[in-house]
DNA sequence: CAGTATCCTTTATGATACTG
DNA sequence: CAGTATCATAAAGGATACTG
């Protein structure tokens, strides 16, 4: 826990007072990168399914390319979301699985995933909505 | 609140029971379009600041483009997640708040916000030992 | 002021072929 | 099996100019 995180995002609060620029950058970048379609997945996945091999977690993933499986674990591994074991067997056997850091993450996400589906249908509607008007 | 919405993600269960595809998909388009990244700086701004017109929500979002914050805003009005009311005056002015919808996903974010802000800097540690191992 | 329209560059992603 | 490398393309995003 920092100091900063108290302030974070509250409701109807109004107030001027800036977050350091810093920090908010950086929460920013890390959102940005982590809130990634794939890393998502991956991380739920993961999290359903405990430790995993590459093809696999692919098959899970769903939809997902060779090539964006790859980038994407590579980025969770070095952000410190999971961990890649190799397995010196031949053919390769790979395993991933998430950190603490990567439970906590989708642990975090977690309410944005409810939200998401409790609010699917609302979404939906507003869409038809909005479309409907822009067109009459 | 949806019948599916319980199952959603939870610690190691590890249970191999699939979700519904069709809503699998809806909510991972709607956590998509949702989780980019100027969508979360503007449900951060309009939280945290209240009713805002267009160029002073640009400002406060910082380094966003006239062209993203138009095409930002018209996407969530079209989700519902703000409203945008034009004053008929001249200039124009157009102001920005968000609904009720926007609220609650601004609530259901605030985790993985503060999840960013409070594990920074494990994340740039473990970012600094990947890069160090992977080069030495 | 609050956009829209256009052009142009960068980035993301997919498909394919190859390797330890 | 679990990648890497390469090529091709689509989508995202920025800069600029213009308008009600």
């Amino acid at each position: 826990m920092t100091a900063t995180q108290a302030r974070s995002v509250t409701h109807p609060a109004y107030d001027d007072q800036p977050v350091d620029p810093k920090v908010e950058a950086l929460v920013t970048e890390v959102i940005g990168r982590v809130a990634d379609k794939w890393t998502m997945i991956v991380l739920e996945v993961l999290t359903e399914h405990g430790e995993l091999r590459f093809t696999r977690l692919g098959q899970l993933a769903g939809g997902i390319s060779q090539k964006m499986l790859t980038q994407t674990v590579r980025q969770m591994e070095r952000d410190g979301l999971l961990i890649r074991t190799v397995h010196p067997v031949v053919p390769p056997r790979v395993e991933y699985k998430l950190t603490d850091l990567g439970f906590s993450l989708a642990e975090a996400f977690c309410g944005v995933w409810v939200w998401a589906e409790a609010n699917l249908e609302r979404i939906e509607a507003s869409r038809h909505a909005f479309d409907a008007a822009k067109a009459g």
